[in-house]
DNA sequence: GCCGTTTTCGGCCCGACTGTTTTCAGTCG
């Protein structure tokens, strides 16, 4: 089965490949289709066998003439139009476009010059100088290759958001304690809180832009200085980043703002509301374009959104996939807020593979704040962590019950689990021990390569089980290092709604399970979650942060996450 | 190639920077 990814990536190269031939407009149309495949939710295979053709023109960017593409592309898994495209010029686009600065019109060029077809060519035509020789490239171009093929190697190219944030709030803090600096702005996917981020774009005023620009350029955290001039500086971070800070005026803050948090999709949405008002929109403000550019707007961020009839919005929904239409009729979300979780239903202990005893995770949620947690550590068939059987868990909750009195009313320990789901979709647990705990957590630890049907077999199983509440970290998806599993979650997501299963949003930064697009499925369906830590460690409670911010990206409110609600609202809900 | 509170043709986001040019193409966000 063709999956989305595997379609966008044809028809993003279709798009370059135009582009590389000088083709007017239709690069644009395919790159948006391909955007438009990758982020939607269902999967293009299950859209076409729904309804055809037809169905598939539905999707917003796919036409009467990408939709045939995607249709060849399901029905052979080729795609002769591709196919020629590529033969003509035989090039590795996918990784060659990742070197920063370097595009389809420049890649063409190498191959017809150097026979450059990939990364491995271009590395070395680059080391033997060859590169520069070429018309309209030079010196610089070609170092500035070499730095792209070492980055790529290096980071693959992009940081998962919970692991630099820490870096990036210092850096943050920093600025904003110089005297010289006014406001400051992270934006970019970092405002936006996306799941990974590419680079941080920093945005500041000031009466002295060149001292600031000073001071940032010579951060320790600073490995390489690429540029720096009146009004801009960009940096390499030793982190392996890159960082951009500008220094805007303050008439034009709230558009500097807006424009540097994108989306680019979003931003330009917004542009084109704004020619249809008879506006400009660009990072100074937003003008009336008849005679002499008078500015409407800039100063603020909310008063663009509002002169172009919009509700302003939060960072997170900012992707074009509806949010303007619901900002434009008044129907934006009530998205969950920051801090407002009250328990924590996913952690784990040095009973099994957590640092940290059941009292200090405790006593470290309750110093956050929390108002209740579960500890849910693994069971039996997860031997490597050391995996409570039905006899050890019952131990387990004497010393619960134990640090609860030794605590008092502070916070609610809950009895739980992060039960095994086996092979067959049959749990690692007795139902009669199940019936005991608070919290009875799943998940799939082993077999990731079942077919899709077996995989969504086995999991409607498992939360089907009457002592099952919630299914943690549902696709079990690794950022940068694996794949979900092989389901349907279209299935699971019905089976959770039919059952009253709770699925999590794990807020493990590296895991971010569910992603937004399933929050956002779920949150139409009725279907409640929940947002973890899976806190192997005190200091793992600081990434429910993230969490919320998936849960944001995805539309979901407070109501749609339990363990935002008070304890005997969230346990009555357990327990139906 | 897509799309339509200017609709089925004629538009399609915008500005800055870089490196190489001597007036600009390519790329980026």
């Amino acid at each position: 089965m063709i999956s989305n990814a595997e379609v966008a990536k044809v028809l993003r190269e279709i798009g370059e490949y135009l582009e590389m031939q000088g083709v007017a407009f239709k690069p644009r149309a395919y790159e948006k289709a391909a955007d438009a495949v990758a982020g939607s939710g269902e999967q293009v295979s299950e859209i076409y066998e729904k309804g055809g053709l037809k169905t598939l023109e539905e999707i917003p960017g796919v036409g009467a003439s990408i939709a045939e593409k995607i249709e060849e592309l399901l029905k052979t898994g080729r795609l002769k139009y591709y196919e020629e495209l590529k033969k003509k010029t035989p090039v590795d686009l996918g990784n060659l476009v990742q070197i920063e600065g370097l595009g389809p019109k420049n890649i063409k060029k190498l191959y017809e010059n150097l026979k450059i077809k990939n990364l491995d060519d271009l590395e070395k035509a680059a080391r033997a100088g060859k590169i520069r020789r070429l018309e309209s490239f030079g010196e610089k171009s070609e170092e500035r290759i070499l730095k792209g093929i070492e980055f790529l190697k290096k980071s693959g190219g992009r940081a998962v958001l919970g692991f630099i944030m820490p870096v990036v709030r210092n850096i943050e803090e920093r600025l904003k304690s110089l005297g010289e600096v006014e406001k400051v702005a992270v934006c970019g996917s970092i405002r936006r809180m996306q799941e990974t981020i590419g680079d941080i774009d920093i945005l500041v005023t000031s009466k002295k832009p060149r001292s600031v620009i000073d001071y940032f350029a010579a951060m320790p955290e600073v490995e390489h200085v690429y540029g720096k001039g009146e009004t801009k500086t960009m940096v390499r971070l030793k982190i392996g980043l890159d960082a951009d800070l500008r220094v805007v005026e303050p008439v034009s803050y709230g558009a500097a703002v807006q424009y540097f948090t994108g989306s680019k999709e979003h931003n330009i949405a917004l542009r084109e509301i704004a020619i249809k008002k008879g506006y400009k929109l660009n990072e100074y403000g937003l003008f009336s374009s008849g005679g002499g550019d008078r500015m409407i707007a800039g100063r603020d961020e909310k008063e663009i959104y509002e002169k172009l009839g919009l509700m302003w919005m939060p960072p997170e929904l900012r992707t074009d996939s509806g949010e303007i239409e619901a900002a434009k009729t008044g129907k934006l979300p009530k998205l969950i807020e920051y801090g407002s979780l009250q328990g924590d239903l996913q952690i784990q202990t040095d009973w099994t593979d957590g640092k940290n005893s059941i009292e200090e995770m405790a006593r470290a949620a309750v110093s956050l704040g929390l108002e209740y947690i579960a500890i849910t550590d693994h069971t039996e068939r997860l031997a490597m962590t050391g995996g409570l059987d039905k006899k050890k868990i019952v131990k387990q909750w004497a010393e619960i019950d134990k640090i609860q009195r030794k605590l008092g009313g502070r916070i609610k320990i809950l009895k739980g689990t992060e039960c095994d789901i086996l092979k067959d979709g049959s749990l690692d647990l007795p139902d009669k021990v199940l019936a005991k705990l608070d919290v009875v957590g799943v998940a799939i630890h082993s077999r990731f390569n079942l077919s899709r049907r077996d995989q969504t077999e086995r999991i409607k199983k498992a939360i089907s089980n009457k002592h099952v509440h919630i299914f943690f970290h549902p696709t079990g998806r690794i950022i940068g290092r694996r794949e979900a599993y092989e389901i349907n979650m279209d299935e699971i997501t019905e089976t959770a709604k039919k059952t009253g299963t709770v699925l999590e949003i794990d807020a493990f930064p590296a895991r971010l399970d569910l992603k937004d697009e399933h929050i956002r499925k779920c949150v139409a369906a009725g279907v409640k979650m929940s947002i973890d830590s899976d806190a192997h460690s005190v200091s793992h409670f600081q990434y429910l942060e993230f969490g919320i911010a998936q849960a944001r990206r995805g539309w979901a409110e407070r109501n749609d996450i339990i363990n935002a609600w008070p304890l005997e609202k969230m346990r009555k809900f357990l327990k139906r």
